[in-house]
DNA sequence: TATGAATGAGTGTTCATTCAT
DNA sequence: AATGAATGAACACTCATTCAT
């Protein structure tokens, strides 16, 4: 399908341009023209490929979602049998999502911070879409328990949701640092050390 | 002042029902006309206590941020000289928050989610105001570097917000809940138990 | 009737302010309460005194009318039985309009001005009035004709509001000029010479 | 440029429309969906031609400014050499400009009242602009001098305000009039015989 | 009588969306 | 398929006017 595949490389590229203005102007005060002009295409031709404004931040982020899914999926949530390879995996997933958004910084502003409140609608599917995220840490949190390397007792919904708060916070100290890789290093450290062990230890 | 009583009583309705309309409609979708029709007023007295739409979201903002100070600030950061005395005290700290969000969880809701892309400017703002949480935060921890109950080598920056980061988690999981005490009992013992020990132990 | 003096003091000095302020800002630039704050007034306080924002226009124009029909009036229209004594009434007459508007020329600004296009029903009003002041004009000239000083074939209908004409275009010179007196001079001379012997002789 | 010419098009018949339009109702009282409708489109159609409101006052008055200043500058002041010249020369400067605004009479309407104190700032630029007028008036007046067929004791900027004032006044009375072309001709005779030879030779 | 809080009609302007070319 | 001219719904904001105190 060579029609398709076109179609699909437009979608691509007003996706990204409309991703980086977003970013750049916030949702609201971004106008169809805008995206346009970036790309240098007329602004009717928008809606060749998208059906409306909200469609366009809705496929962004659904491909953020997307990318977001293939870094945590590329681990198995069942393959550790020890902290220590648990920890490992962790280290592995941290770096993975900092990589990703720190090669698009403007992706992550849009997803965490100009997205968010961009329409109630999409506030409350961000806020599920949390919950679907926290879902994929509580399994990794749930083989530990069967496995019997974290305690029974662990409040896994809890627990990974407050593990998908520091990420949360981490991806946004990194998207605003100078030196991504770097700050994603100490990101890592810092919660994987607050993870496995607290910070009294 | 019995005047200047008045208009800040009015503008506290006002503000009132702003923000649960931002709350419930998101920011955008809500017109000043539904904010003054909630209250049985005429649209144009709102322009007597605020001038224009984006101050009264702002006026919000800051009287969230100052009550958020408020219970950071019930708290002396150098008063704590042992691990067990942080932990009770970092257990006061997020009673107090979840008890100020949970009681008005649409402020929450609209400090948190409606509010943060709102604007391109006032999320720049946001985004520094994070920082500003975190630095008080990182004050607690500094406390513990220097009493020496908390390690000299834990990277404070980061830390200190990760913990905002589940904080973060724990409020939009807790204004999303029918029960926001007992939710806010478990959020609590969950995020001290990661702080004091990690997950593992 | 001390309080319909009072009425009537206040009256005067609101519209005052008012004409002050319209001609400064422009009439629809000039709210109400720019007006009553000029006087240090409650703005419901104009509602006392005059019907609307309009009637005060209307008021402050009809005083100049009369102003203007006062200095017409000081000279008799018929009194003149040579040349020379009519072209030492025009001298008076104009020297008279040049010391009304010399002394308020706000009055002057508004009246050939600011108030000219604030309302198109007033436009129609003013234009009438121009008519009103060409007739007292006509009186002159008709004189003259009837007592054979000034030619019979003269068209007074349109010699008339060119001599108005010109003192508009006078009075537009006069206002705007620092020493308004010396201005009106020159513009007496000026005029009086086109009227009795042309610009050529 | 097939493109620029479609818009310049668009632009005047908008023009147009909204002369008339204020030039019927007044400036203020005429809004943007008023020369819509008379023009049969949508009113947002209008700000893909003019700015805003304003601007489409500046718009219509700067054309006339241009067009004043084509009947103007069809003679050259510097070109008579006698009186008899120079009256024929404004002789031909009269009709010009009578046949221009008897055409449009809408145009000298809005140019002469609506417009005046349509907005304090363009006030000021409109009195300015007569003083422009004046300046050309005063060129030919100069010519006249030292040529040496006009009295070398003549003031220039006193006489030349005055002689537009005399057209002011003639405009505003042929627009008002049933024949204009009639009116126009009567105004010439007027004006030329109160310029060269006064009223009462 | 004076006030100023309250009001809401009115309007300029924006911009997502459509559709004829 | 691409365009951009046209559209009008939608909304923030102003201010003349009213009226209870």
């Amino acid at each position: 399908m060579p029609a398709d595949d076109l179609t699909q490389r437009r979608r691509r590229e007003i996706a990204d341009a409309a991703a980086l203005t977003f970013a750049e102007q916030g949702y609201h005060a971004t106008g169809i023209a805008d995206i346009a002009q970036r790309l240098g295409i007329g602004h009717g031709t928008f809606y060749r490929y998208f059906k409306n404004k909200r469609d366009i931040l809705e496929y962004v982020l659904d491909e953020v979602t997307v990318r977001l899914g293939e870094v945590l999926a590329a681990e198995d949530p069942t393959s550790t049998t020890t902290v220590e390879e648990y920890r490992a995996q962790v280290e592995r997933i941290g770096m993975g999502l900092f990589e990703l958004f720190g090669a698009e910084p403007a992706i992550a502003r849009l997803f965490y911070v100009e997205g968010v409140g961009a329409d109630h609608e999409f506030s409350e599917k961000w806020m599920d879409l949390q919950g679907a995220f926290a879902a994929v840490t509580a399994a990794y949190l749930q083989n530990g328990v069967d496995r019997g390397f974290l305690p029974a007792d662990l409040d896994i919904e809890v627990t990974s949701r407050a593990v998908n708060g520091m990420i949360f916070a981490a991806l946004l100290a990194v998207i605003r640092d100078d030196d991504p890789a770097a700050e994603g290093e100490r990101w890592v450290a810092g919660i994987t050390r607050m993870m496995f062990g607290g910070i009294a230890a």
